[in-house]
RNA sequence: GGCGCAUUCGUCUAGGGGUUUAGGACGCUGCCCUCUCAAGGCAGAGAUCACCGGUUCGAAUCCGGUAUGCGCUACCA
Protein backbone atom coordinates (compact mmCIF):
# COMPACT_ATOMS: atom_id res chain seq x y z
CA UNK A 1 0.00 0.00 0.00
CA UNK A 2 1.28 3.61 -1.05
CA UNK A 3 -1.19 5.79 -0.47
CA UNK A 4 0.91 8.66 -1.66
CA UNK A 5 0.68 7.20 -5.06
CA UNK A 6 -1.76 9.66 -6.89
CA UNK A 7 -2.38 8.82 -10.68
CA UNK A 8 -5.11 10.31 -12.90
CA UNK A 9 -6.69 9.92 -15.66
CA UNK A 10 -7.26 13.44 -17.87
CA UNK A 11 -9.38 12.92 -21.05
CA UNK A 12 -10.01 15.59 -23.45
CA UNK A 13 -13.96 16.02 -24.66
CA UNK A 14 -12.69 16.31 -28.26
CA UNK A 15 -14.62 12.91 -28.71
CA UNK A 16 -16.11 10.05 -27.67
CA UNK A 17 -14.02 7.90 -25.53
CA UNK A 18 -12.43 4.92 -27.30
CA UNK A 19 -10.73 1.71 -26.43
CA UNK A 20 -7.14 3.34 -25.72
CA UNK A 21 -8.59 6.19 -23.89
CA UNK A 22 -10.27 3.60 -21.88
CA UNK A 23 -7.54 1.70 -21.30
CA UNK A 24 -5.38 4.39 -20.64
CA UNK A 25 -7.48 5.16 -17.79
CA UNK A 26 -7.72 1.70 -16.24
CA UNK A 27 -3.93 1.48 -16.29
CA UNK A 28 -4.19 4.28 -14.14
CA UNK A 29 -7.39 3.11 -11.93
CA UNK A 30 -5.99 -1.03 -11.43
CA UNK A 31 -2.56 1.25 -10.46
CA UNK A 32 -4.33 3.16 -7.59
CA UNK A 33 -5.95 0.38 -6.55
CA UNK A 34 -3.50 -1.89 -6.71
CA UNK A 35 -1.42 0.58 -4.63
CA UNK A 36 -4.14 1.82 -2.56
CA UNK A 37 -3.47 5.66 -3.82
CA UNK A 38 -5.63 7.89 -5.02
CA UNK A 39 -7.63 7.95 -8.69
CA UNK A 40 -8.15 11.18 -9.77
CA UNK A 41 -10.61 12.35 -12.95
CA UNK A 42 -9.64 15.54 -14.77
CA UNK A 43 -11.34 16.87 -17.99
CA UNK A 44 -8.46 18.84 -19.82
CA UNK A 45 -10.98 20.70 -21.85
CA UNK A 46 -8.57 23.59 -23.24
CA UNK A 47 -9.31 22.89 -27.16
CA UNK A 48 -12.47 25.31 -28.03
CA UNK A 49 -12.32 24.40 -31.71
CA UNK A 50 -12.19 20.50 -31.08
CA UNK A 51 -14.52 20.40 -28.09
CA UNK A 52 -17.70 17.93 -28.68
CA UNK A 53 -20.90 18.22 -26.82
CA UNK A 54 -21.84 16.03 -24.32
CA UNK A 55 -18.57 14.25 -24.66
CA UNK A 56 -17.92 14.49 -21.08
CA UNK A 57 -20.87 12.97 -19.90
CA UNK A 58 -20.28 9.97 -22.56
CA UNK A 59 -16.80 9.79 -20.47
CA UNK A 60 -18.40 9.93 -17.37
CA UNK A 61 -20.99 7.55 -18.38
CA UNK A 62 -18.03 5.38 -20.14
CA UNK A 63 -16.03 4.90 -16.57
CA UNK A 64 -19.00 4.56 -14.59
CA UNK A 65 -20.29 1.70 -16.54
CA UNK A 66 -17.01 0.04 -16.55
CA UNK A 67 -16.87 0.65 -12.47
CA UNK A 68 -13.86 2.83 -12.93
CA UNK A 69 -14.75 4.82 -9.26
CA UNK A 70 -12.69 7.98 -9.13
CA UNK A 71 -11.44 9.76 -6.00
CA UNK A 72 -11.42 13.57 -7.22
CA UNK A 73 -12.93 15.17 -9.55
CA UNK A 74 -13.77 15.77 -12.11
CA UNK A 75 -11.85 19.00 -12.85
CA UNK A 76 -12.25 21.06 -15.47
CA UNK A 77 -9.56 23.14 -16.76
CA UNK A 78 -11.81 25.24 -18.36
CA UNK A 79 -12.74 26.89 -15.00
CA UNK A 80 -9.03 27.36 -13.95
CA UNK A 81 -8.36 29.84 -16.85
CA UNK A 82 -6.69 32.64 -14.62
CA UNK A 83 -4.55 30.51 -13.10
CA UNK A 84 -2.93 28.62 -16.02
CA UNK A 85 -2.63 32.69 -17.29
CA UNK A 86 -0.68 33.56 -13.93
CA UNK A 87 1.46 30.63 -14.48
CA UNK A 88 2.17 31.67 -18.12
CA UNK A 89 2.79 35.37 -17.05
CA UNK A 90 5.23 34.68 -14.14
CA UNK A 91 7.37 32.47 -16.86
CA UNK A 92 7.30 35.57 -19.36
CA UNK A 93 8.31 37.74 -16.24
CA UNK A 94 11.25 35.74 -15.17
CA UNK A 95 12.35 35.51 -18.76
CA UNK A 96 11.43 32.20 -19.53
CA UNK A 97 8.71 32.51 -22.04
CA UNK A 98 7.85 35.21 -24.05
CA UNK A 99 4.81 36.96 -25.76
CA UNK A 100 4.50 35.84 -29.83
CA UNK A 101 2.53 37.90 -31.80
CA UNK A 102 3.15 36.07 -35.10
CA UNK A 103 -0.39 35.81 -37.15
CA UNK A 104 -1.48 31.97 -38.14
CA UNK A 105 -0.93 33.76 -41.59
CA UNK A 106 3.41 34.09 -40.76
CA UNK A 107 3.05 30.82 -39.26
CA UNK A 108 1.48 28.89 -42.30
CA UNK A 109 3.59 30.68 -44.40
CA UNK A 110 7.00 29.88 -42.95
CA UNK A 111 5.78 25.85 -42.44
CA UNK A 112 5.64 25.68 -46.11
CA UNK A 113 8.76 27.73 -46.73
CA UNK A 114 10.49 24.85 -44.23
CA UNK A 115 8.86 21.67 -45.70
CA UNK A 116 9.49 23.40 -49.56
CA UNK A 117 13.23 23.72 -47.97
CA UNK A 118 12.89 19.82 -46.63
CA UNK A 119 14.31 21.85 -43.33
CA UNK A 120 12.34 20.47 -39.96
CA UNK A 121 9.25 22.40 -39.42
CA UNK A 122 8.93 24.68 -36.45
CA UNK A 123 8.90 28.13 -34.80
CA UNK A 124 11.46 30.27 -35.87
CA UNK A 125 11.97 31.85 -33.10
CA UNK A 126 10.69 35.41 -34.58
CA UNK A 127 9.45 37.13 -31.19
CA UNK A 128 11.83 35.44 -28.61
CA UNK A 129 13.67 38.27 -28.69
CA UNK A 130 11.38 40.97 -29.50
CA UNK A 131 12.48 42.88 -26.43
CA UNK A 132 10.12 44.42 -23.51
CA UNK A 133 8.52 47.37 -25.44
CA UNK A 134 6.00 44.95 -26.50
CA UNK A 135 4.36 42.31 -23.68
CA UNK A 136 1.62 41.71 -23.42
CA UNK A 137 -2.11 42.07 -24.49
CA UNK A 138 -3.42 45.46 -26.37
CA UNK A 139 -0.08 46.39 -27.63
CA UNK A 140 -0.87 44.83 -30.68
CA UNK A 141 -3.87 44.32 -33.06
CA UNK A 142 -2.84 41.06 -33.25
CA UNK A 143 -3.97 38.67 -29.52
CA UNK A 144 -0.27 37.05 -28.68
CA UNK A 145 0.38 34.20 -27.26
CA UNK A 146 3.02 32.88 -25.00
CA UNK A 147 5.93 30.67 -25.98
CA UNK A 148 8.11 28.85 -23.61
CA UNK A 149 12.05 29.70 -24.06
CA UNK A 150 13.07 26.63 -24.75
CA UNK A 151 16.70 25.78 -24.39
CA UNK A 152 18.71 25.95 -27.79
CA UNK A 153 21.38 23.43 -26.19
CA UNK A 154 21.78 20.74 -23.92
CA UNK A 155 19.95 17.52 -23.76
CA UNK A 156 16.81 16.31 -21.23
CA UNK A 157 16.85 13.21 -20.21
CA UNK A 158 13.65 11.61 -18.80
CA UNK A 159 13.42 7.95 -16.99
CA UNK A 160 10.52 6.09 -18.23
CA UNK A 161 8.89 3.46 -15.90
CA UNK A 162 8.08 1.12 -18.75
CA UNK A 163 11.02 2.47 -21.15
CA UNK A 164 13.94 3.57 -19.28
CA UNK A 165 16.30 6.25 -20.37
CA UNK A 166 15.29 8.36 -23.33
CA UNK A 167 17.33 11.24 -23.97
CA UNK A 168 15.81 14.35 -26.17
CA UNK A 169 18.20 16.88 -27.55
CA UNK A 170 16.99 20.31 -26.26
CA UNK A 171 18.06 21.91 -29.80
CA UNK A 172 15.07 19.79 -31.56
CA UNK A 173 12.73 21.35 -29.24
CA UNK A 174 11.19 24.28 -30.31
CA UNK A 175 9.46 27.02 -28.68
CA UNK A 176 5.86 25.51 -28.04
CA UNK A 177 3.30 27.77 -26.99
CA UNK A 178 1.77 27.93 -23.38
CA UNK A 179 -1.01 30.05 -23.53
CA UNK A 180 -3.13 30.48 -26.27
CA UNK A 181 -4.43 33.73 -27.76
CA UNK A 182 -8.30 32.96 -26.81
CA UNK A 183 -6.51 32.68 -23.07
CA UNK A 184 -7.26 29.07 -22.78
CA UNK A 185 -3.88 27.22 -22.13
CA UNK A 186 -2.35 24.27 -24.28
CA UNK A 187 -1.75 21.09 -22.82
CA UNK A 188 1.71 21.18 -22.14
CA UNK A 189 1.15 24.07 -19.80
CA UNK A 190 -2.24 23.12 -18.31
CA UNK A 191 -1.52 19.68 -17.82
CA UNK A 192 1.65 20.34 -15.81
CA UNK A 193 0.05 22.92 -13.81
CA UNK A 194 -2.63 20.61 -12.39
CA UNK A 195 -0.44 17.29 -11.79
CA UNK A 196 1.70 19.76 -10.19
CA UNK A 197 -1.31 21.29 -8.04
CA UNK A 198 -2.85 17.64 -7.83
CA UNK A 199 0.27 16.22 -6.29
CA UNK A 200 0.20 13.38 -9.25
CA UNK A 201 2.92 10.69 -8.36
CA UNK A 202 2.71 9.25 -11.65
CA UNK A 203 1.81 10.12 -15.40
CA UNK A 204 0.53 6.78 -16.92
CA UNK A 205 -0.60 7.46 -20.23
CA UNK A 206 -0.38 6.47 -24.57
CA UNK A 207 2.93 6.25 -26.06
CA UNK A 208 1.75 9.21 -28.35
CA UNK A 209 2.88 11.47 -25.59
CA UNK A 210 6.72 10.10 -25.38
CA UNK A 211 7.70 12.96 -27.49
CA UNK A 212 6.24 15.79 -25.62
CA UNK A 213 7.87 14.59 -22.18
CA UNK A 214 11.18 16.43 -22.40
CA UNK A 215 9.27 19.94 -23.10
CA UNK A 216 7.19 18.54 -19.68
CA UNK A 217 10.36 18.28 -18.12
CA UNK A 218 11.50 21.59 -18.69
CA UNK A 219 8.54 22.94 -17.72
CA UNK A 220 8.94 21.29 -14.14
CA UNK A 221 12.36 22.84 -14.04
CA UNK A 222 11.19 26.52 -15.43
CA UNK A 223 8.41 26.66 -12.43
CA UNK A 224 11.23 24.53 -10.17
CA UNK A 225 8.90 21.81 -9.59
CA UNK A 226 9.33 18.12 -8.99
CA UNK A 227 7.97 16.10 -11.88
CA UNK A 228 6.34 13.17 -11.30
CA UNK A 229 7.20 9.32 -12.57
CA UNK A 230 6.52 8.99 -16.45
CA UNK A 231 5.53 5.04 -17.44
CA UNK A 232 4.24 5.63 -21.36
CA UNK A 233 1.79 2.94 -22.11
CA UNK A 234 2.04 0.99 -25.61
CA UNK A 235 -0.15 2.01 -28.37
CA UNK A 236 -3.40 0.40 -29.29
CA UNK A 237 -3.21 -0.07 -33.26
CA UNK A 238 -6.19 -0.74 -35.44
CA UNK A 239 -6.04 -3.68 -37.60
CA UNK A 240 -4.24 -1.54 -40.01
CA UNK A 241 -1.62 -0.87 -37.42
CA UNK A 242 -2.19 2.44 -37.12
CA UNK A 243 -3.83 4.74 -33.94
CA UNK A 244 -7.14 3.61 -33.39
CA UNK A 245 -9.17 5.85 -34.56
CA UNK A 246 -13.01 6.13 -36.11
CA UNK A 247 -12.47 4.49 -39.22
CA UNK A 248 -11.38 1.11 -38.04
CA UNK A 249 -15.19 0.74 -37.12
CA UNK A 250 -16.41 0.52 -32.95
CA UNK A 251 -13.70 2.12 -31.37
CA UNK A 252 -16.12 4.42 -29.01
CA UNK A 253 -16.88 2.36 -25.47
CA UNK A 254 -20.78 3.31 -25.66
CA UNK A 255 -20.58 0.78 -29.11
CA UNK A 256 -19.83 -1.79 -27.11
CA UNK A 257 -22.01 -1.63 -24.38
CA UNK A 258 -24.65 -1.21 -27.01
CA UNK A 259 -23.90 -4.34 -28.71
CA UNK A 260 -23.91 -6.49 -25.46
CA UNK A 261 -20.48 -6.81 -24.14
CA UNK A 262 -20.18 -7.20 -20.46
CA UNK A 263 -18.16 -4.32 -18.56
CA UNK A 264 -16.65 -7.38 -16.61
CA UNK A 265 -15.13 -8.84 -19.87
CA UNK A 266 -13.99 -5.57 -21.13
CA UNK A 267 -12.23 -4.79 -18.18
CA UNK A 268 -10.57 -8.37 -18.36
CA UNK A 269 -9.97 -7.89 -22.09
CA UNK A 270 -8.34 -4.16 -22.04
CA UNK A 271 -6.11 -5.17 -19.18
CA UNK A 272 -4.77 -8.15 -21.31
CA UNK A 273 -3.87 -5.36 -23.72
CA UNK A 274 -0.21 -4.18 -23.02
CA UNK A 275 -0.05 -5.78 -19.50
CA UNK A 276 -0.54 -9.65 -18.40
CA UNK A 277 -0.19 -11.84 -15.53
CA UNK A 278 1.86 -14.61 -16.29
CA UNK A 279 2.31 -16.85 -19.51
CA UNK A 280 -0.89 -18.65 -19.19
CA UNK A 281 -3.86 -16.75 -16.79
CA UNK A 282 -6.33 -14.64 -18.79
CA UNK A 283 -9.75 -14.85 -17.51
CA UNK A 284 -9.58 -13.00 -14.45
CA UNK A 285 -11.77 -11.35 -11.98
CA UNK A 286 -10.96 -7.20 -11.14
CA UNK A 287 -10.20 -7.99 -8.16
CA UNK A 288 -7.62 -10.13 -9.28
CA UNK A 289 -6.40 -8.12 -11.71
CA UNK A 290 -6.28 -5.19 -9.56
CA UNK A 291 -3.71 -7.79 -6.79
CA UNK A 292 -1.58 -8.45 -9.85
CA UNK A 293 -1.37 -5.16 -11.17
CA UNK A 294 2.46 -3.77 -11.53
CA UNK A 295 3.81 -1.21 -13.99
CA UNK A 296 6.97 -3.60 -14.08
CA UNK A 297 4.74 -6.43 -15.99
CA UNK A 298 2.80 -3.61 -18.62
CA UNK A 299 4.91 -4.54 -22.15
CA UNK A 300 6.68 -2.02 -24.56
CA UNK A 301 5.29 -3.01 -27.49
CA UNK A 302 1.69 -1.67 -29.42
CA UNK A 303 -1.30 -4.41 -29.32
CA UNK A 304 -3.46 -4.57 -32.36
CA UNK A 305 -6.56 -4.41 -31.17
CA UNK A 306 -8.35 -8.14 -31.60
CA UNK A 307 -12.17 -7.94 -32.09
CA UNK A 308 -12.55 -11.43 -32.49
CA UNK A 309 -10.83 -12.36 -29.19
CA UNK A 310 -12.47 -9.69 -27.44
CA UNK A 311 -16.02 -11.03 -28.33
CA UNK A 312 -14.61 -15.12 -27.29
CA UNK A 313 -13.72 -13.53 -24.10
CA UNK A 314 -17.42 -11.81 -23.88
CA UNK A 315 -18.74 -15.35 -24.31
CA UNK A 316 -16.73 -16.63 -21.44
CA UNK A 317 -18.12 -13.91 -18.88
CA UNK A 318 -21.51 -14.38 -20.86
CA UNK A 319 -21.63 -18.48 -19.86
CA UNK A 320 -20.02 -17.48 -16.28
CA UNK A 321 -23.55 -15.34 -15.60
CA UNK A 322 -26.04 -17.26 -13.42
CA UNK A 323 -28.93 -17.56 -15.33
CA UNK A 324 -30.75 -15.01 -13.67
CA UNK A 325 -28.22 -12.42 -13.72
CA UNK A 326 -28.30 -13.25 -17.76
CA UNK A 327 -32.01 -13.24 -18.33
CA UNK A 328 -31.97 -9.68 -16.24
CA UNK A 329 -29.03 -8.53 -18.72
CA UNK A 330 -30.70 -9.45 -22.00
CA UNK A 331 -33.77 -8.18 -20.63
CA UNK A 332 -33.01 -4.58 -22.05
CA UNK A 333 -31.47 -5.90 -25.75
CA UNK A 334 -34.61 -8.05 -26.38
CA UNK A 335 -37.03 -5.26 -25.40
CA UNK A 336 -35.74 -3.00 -27.86
CA UNK A 337 -35.06 -5.65 -30.41
CA UNK A 338 -38.56 -6.71 -30.19
CA UNK A 339 -40.59 -3.50 -29.60
CA UNK A 340 -44.00 -4.99 -30.43
CA UNK A 341 -43.72 -8.42 -28.54
CA UNK A 342 -44.97 -8.55 -24.47
CA UNK A 343 -41.60 -9.60 -22.72
CA UNK A 344 -42.48 -11.13 -19.48
CA UNK A 345 -39.40 -11.47 -16.94
CA UNK A 346 -40.73 -15.23 -16.10
CA UNK A 347 -41.01 -16.66 -19.92
CA UNK A 348 -37.70 -14.59 -20.77
CA UNK A 349 -35.98 -16.59 -17.71
CA UNK A 350 -37.22 -19.71 -19.07
CA UNK A 351 -36.16 -19.07 -22.64
CA UNK A 352 -32.15 -17.65 -21.41
CA UNK A 353 -31.00 -20.66 -20.22
CA UNK A 354 -31.54 -22.28 -23.83
CA UNK A 355 -29.19 -19.36 -25.27
CA UNK A 356 -27.07 -18.35 -22.57
CA UNK A 357 -24.25 -20.86 -23.92
CA UNK A 358 -25.05 -19.63 -27.97
CA UNK A 359 -24.93 -15.48 -27.29
CA UNK A 360 -21.10 -13.98 -27.47
CA UNK A 361 -22.87 -10.84 -27.08
CA UNK A 362 -26.17 -9.76 -25.60
CA UNK A 363 -27.35 -7.55 -28.72
CA UNK A 364 -27.66 -11.43 -30.88
CA UNK A 365 -29.72 -12.97 -28.34
CA UNK A 366 -33.13 -10.96 -29.46
CA UNK A 367 -32.21 -13.34 -32.92
CA UNK A 368 -31.43 -16.20 -30.89
CA UNK A 369 -35.17 -15.42 -29.10
CA UNK A 370 -37.47 -14.00 -31.39
CA UNK A 371 -39.40 -17.11 -32.63
CA UNK A 372 -40.68 -17.57 -28.42
CA UNK A 373 -42.52 -14.77 -28.67
CA UNK A 374 -44.09 -14.15 -32.33
CA UNK A 375 -47.30 -15.70 -33.10
CA UNK A 376 -46.80 -16.50 -36.62
CA UNK A 377 -43.70 -18.12 -38.03
CA UNK A 378 -42.54 -16.55 -41.34
CA UNK A 379 -40.25 -19.67 -43.03
CA UNK A 380 -39.46 -20.89 -46.22
CA UNK A 381 -41.28 -24.39 -46.82
CA UNK A 382 -38.24 -25.95 -48.21
CA UNK A 383 -36.68 -25.29 -44.72
CA UNK A 384 -39.61 -27.91 -43.28
CA UNK A 385 -37.87 -30.77 -46.06
CA UNK A 386 -34.04 -30.35 -46.09
CA UNK A 387 -32.86 -33.32 -47.62
CA UNK A 388 -36.62 -35.66 -47.25
CA UNK A 389 -39.06 -35.97 -49.75
CA UNK A 390 -42.40 -33.85 -49.35
CA UNK A 391 -44.28 -37.08 -48.35
CA UNK A 392 -41.59 -38.01 -45.57
CA UNK A 393 -41.83 -34.94 -44.29
CA UNK A 394 -45.79 -34.78 -43.63
CA UNK A 395 -45.64 -37.93 -41.98
CA UNK A 396 -43.04 -36.63 -39.53
CA UNK A 397 -45.58 -34.17 -38.53
CA UNK A 398 -48.25 -36.26 -38.75
CA UNK A 399 -46.83 -39.04 -36.38
CA UNK A 400 -45.53 -36.14 -34.30
CA UNK A 401 -48.70 -34.78 -34.02
CA UNK A 402 -50.28 -37.78 -32.98
CA UNK A 403 -47.88 -38.55 -30.30
CA UNK A 404 -47.86 -35.48 -29.16
CA UNK A 405 -51.47 -35.20 -28.43
CA UNK A 406 -51.09 -38.07 -26.09
CA UNK A 407 -48.53 -36.17 -23.66
CA UNK A 408 -50.15 -35.72 -20.24
CA UNK A 409 -47.10 -33.60 -19.03
CA UNK A 410 -45.48 -31.07 -21.77
CA UNK A 411 -41.80 -31.82 -20.80
CA UNK A 412 -38.95 -32.02 -23.09
CA UNK A 413 -38.05 -36.04 -21.76
CA UNK A 414 -41.65 -37.33 -21.89
CA UNK A 415 -41.45 -35.64 -25.56
CA UNK A 416 -38.37 -36.88 -26.37
CA UNK A 417 -39.03 -40.70 -24.88
CA UNK A 418 -42.47 -39.98 -27.08
CA UNK A 419 -41.19 -39.20 -30.52
CA UNK A 420 -37.55 -40.29 -30.74
CA UNK A 421 -38.85 -43.43 -31.83
CA UNK A 422 -41.03 -42.09 -34.08
CA UNK A 423 -37.98 -42.10 -36.26
CA UNK A 424 -37.13 -45.78 -36.95
CA UNK A 425 -40.71 -46.50 -37.77
CA UNK A 426 -40.07 -43.68 -41.08
CA UNK A 427 -36.45 -45.36 -41.12
CA UNK A 428 -35.27 -41.77 -40.28
CA UNK A 429 -32.29 -41.04 -38.23
CA UNK A 430 -32.93 -38.64 -35.31
CA UNK A 431 -31.20 -36.11 -36.66
CA UNK A 432 -33.13 -35.46 -39.80
CA UNK A 433 -36.59 -36.46 -38.09
CA UNK A 434 -35.71 -33.56 -35.63
CA UNK A 435 -34.58 -31.31 -38.40
CA UNK A 436 -38.49 -31.11 -39.91
CA UNK A 437 -39.46 -30.40 -36.11
CA UNK A 438 -37.19 -27.52 -35.47
CA UNK A 439 -38.23 -26.14 -38.38
CA UNK A 440 -41.76 -26.21 -37.76
CA UNK A 441 -41.76 -25.40 -34.36
CA UNK A 442 -38.84 -22.41 -34.71
CA UNK A 443 -39.13 -21.42 -38.17
CA UNK A 444 -35.03 -21.86 -38.55
CA UNK A 445 -32.53 -24.99 -39.10
CA UNK A 446 -30.35 -24.12 -36.10
CA UNK A 447 -31.71 -23.57 -32.98
CA UNK A 448 -31.62 -24.34 -28.75
CA UNK A 449 -32.76 -28.20 -28.09
CA UNK A 450 -35.79 -29.28 -29.48
CA UNK A 451 -37.49 -30.82 -26.71
CA UNK A 452 -36.42 -28.12 -24.36
CA UNK A 453 -37.67 -25.53 -26.54
CA UNK A 454 -40.73 -27.29 -26.97
CA UNK A 455 -41.01 -27.35 -23.25
CA UNK A 456 -40.76 -23.59 -22.56
CA UNK A 457 -42.86 -23.02 -25.91
CA UNK A 458 -45.82 -24.56 -24.40
CA UNK A 459 -48.20 -27.01 -25.69
CA UNK A 460 -50.75 -24.59 -27.76
CA UNK A 461 -47.87 -23.02 -29.38
CA UNK A 462 -46.17 -25.90 -30.30
CA UNK A 463 -49.18 -27.79 -31.57
CA UNK A 464 -50.37 -25.10 -33.86
CA UNK A 465 -46.96 -24.28 -35.40
CA UNK A 466 -46.65 -27.95 -36.23
CA UNK A 467 -50.22 -27.80 -37.91
CA UNK A 468 -49.10 -24.68 -39.63
CA UNK A 469 -46.15 -26.41 -41.23
CA UNK A 470 -48.75 -29.64 -42.61
CA UNK A 471 -50.39 -26.27 -44.00
CA UNK A 472 -47.11 -25.28 -45.53
CA UNK A 473 -46.60 -28.71 -46.97
C1' G B 1 12.93 15.49 -43.73
C1' G B 2 14.08 15.67 -38.15
C1' C B 3 13.38 13.45 -33.35
C1' G B 4 11.62 9.32 -30.49
C1' C B 5 9.80 4.38 -29.56
C1' A B 6 9.20 -0.54 -31.03
C1' U B 7 10.24 -5.37 -33.61
C1' U B 8 8.65 -13.55 -30.59
C1' C B 9 3.06 -17.83 -34.63
C1' G B 10 -2.22 -13.90 -38.74
C1' U B 11 -3.48 -11.41 -33.69
C1' C B 12 -2.76 -10.87 -28.01
C1' U B 13 1.29 -12.56 -25.34
C1' A B 14 5.12 -15.78 -21.93
C1' G B 15 10.05 -15.93 -21.79
C1' G B 16 15.25 -11.28 -19.98
C1' G B 17 22.35 -15.80 -21.48
C1' G B 18 22.11 -22.70 -20.94
C1' U B 19 15.57 -25.49 -17.83
C1' U B 20 13.10 -24.08 -25.21
C1' U B 21 12.36 -29.64 -30.07
C1' A B 22 10.29 -21.16 -28.09
C1' G B 23 4.94 -22.00 -23.83
C1' G B 24 -0.32 -20.18 -23.48
C1' A B 25 -4.71 -17.73 -25.69
C1' C B 26 -7.89 -15.99 -29.93
C1' G B 27 -8.67 -17.34 -34.85
C1' C B 28 -8.14 -21.48 -38.45
C1' U B 29 -8.36 -27.03 -39.78
C1' G B 30 -9.64 -32.02 -38.37
C1' C B 31 -11.70 -35.59 -34.98
C1' C B 32 -14.90 -36.77 -30.68
C1' C B 33 -19.57 -35.61 -28.23
C1' U B 34 -24.37 -34.65 -30.47
C1' C B 35 -31.45 -33.72 -32.69
C1' U B 36 -29.27 -28.58 -35.39
C1' C B 37 -26.37 -24.47 -33.65
C1' A B 38 -23.43 -23.51 -29.79
C1' A B 39 -20.61 -25.07 -25.63
C1' G B 40 -17.08 -28.81 -24.23
C1' G B 41 -12.94 -32.46 -25.12
C1' C B 42 -8.79 -33.98 -28.16
C1' A B 43 -5.41 -33.22 -32.11
C1' G B 44 -3.04 -30.30 -35.95
C1' A B 45 -1.12 -26.46 -38.98
C1' G B 46 1.13 -21.83 -37.77
C1' A B 47 7.38 -18.25 -35.16
C1' U B 48 14.69 -20.04 -38.96
C1' C B 49 12.31 -15.05 -32.02
C1' A B 50 12.94 -8.55 -38.51
C1' C B 51 17.91 -8.71 -40.77
C1' C B 52 23.38 -8.42 -40.52
C1' G B 53 27.51 -8.41 -37.52
C1' G B 54 29.70 -8.67 -32.60
C1' U B 55 30.34 -10.41 -27.23
C1' U B 56 30.21 -15.51 -25.16
C1' C B 57 31.90 -22.32 -24.41
C1' G B 58 26.62 -20.99 -25.34
C1' A B 59 22.08 -15.50 -27.52
C1' A B 60 15.04 -15.02 -28.71
C1' U B 61 17.57 -13.19 -24.40
C1' C B 62 23.63 -8.62 -24.07
C1' C B 63 25.98 -4.79 -27.70
C1' G B 64 26.26 -2.21 -32.55
C1' G B 65 24.37 -1.28 -37.29
C1' U B 66 20.53 -1.86 -41.02
C1' A B 67 15.51 -2.43 -42.34
C1' U B 68 10.55 -1.99 -41.34
C1' G B 69 6.44 -0.22 -38.54
C1' C B 70 4.38 3.31 -35.47
C1' G B 71 4.28 8.01 -32.87
C1' C B 72 5.51 13.21 -32.49
C1' U B 73 6.93 17.23 -35.47
C1' A B 74 -0.36 22.71 -34.43
C1' C B 75 -2.43 29.00 -30.93
C1' C B 76 -4.97 19.51 -30.99
C1' A B 77 -4.86 16.75 -27.13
Amino acid sequence: MDASVRVRFAPSPTGYPHLGNVRTALFNWLFARHTGGTFILRIEDTDQARKVEGAVEVILNSLQWMGMDWDEGPFYQSQRLDMYREYGEKLVNEGKAYYCYCSSERLDAMRQEQIKLKQPPGYDRHCRDLGHEKTGWGDSAVAPVIRFRSPLEGKTVITDLIRGEVIFENSTLDDFVLLKSDGYPTYHLANIVDDHQMQISHVMRAEEWLSSTPRHVLLYAAFGWQPPRFAHLPMILGPDKSKLSKRHGATSIDEYRDKGYLPEAMINFLSLLGWSLDDKTEIMTCEEIIKNFTIERVSKTAAVFNAAKLEWMNGVYIRNLSPQEFSDRCMPFVKQALPDMVIEPGYMQQIAPLVQERARVLAEVPDLVDFFFSDKLEYDSALLCGKLERAQAVEVLNRTIRALENIHEWLAGDMEAAIRPLAEGLELKAGPFFGVLRVAVTGRTASPPLFETMEVLGRDRCMARLKAALQKL
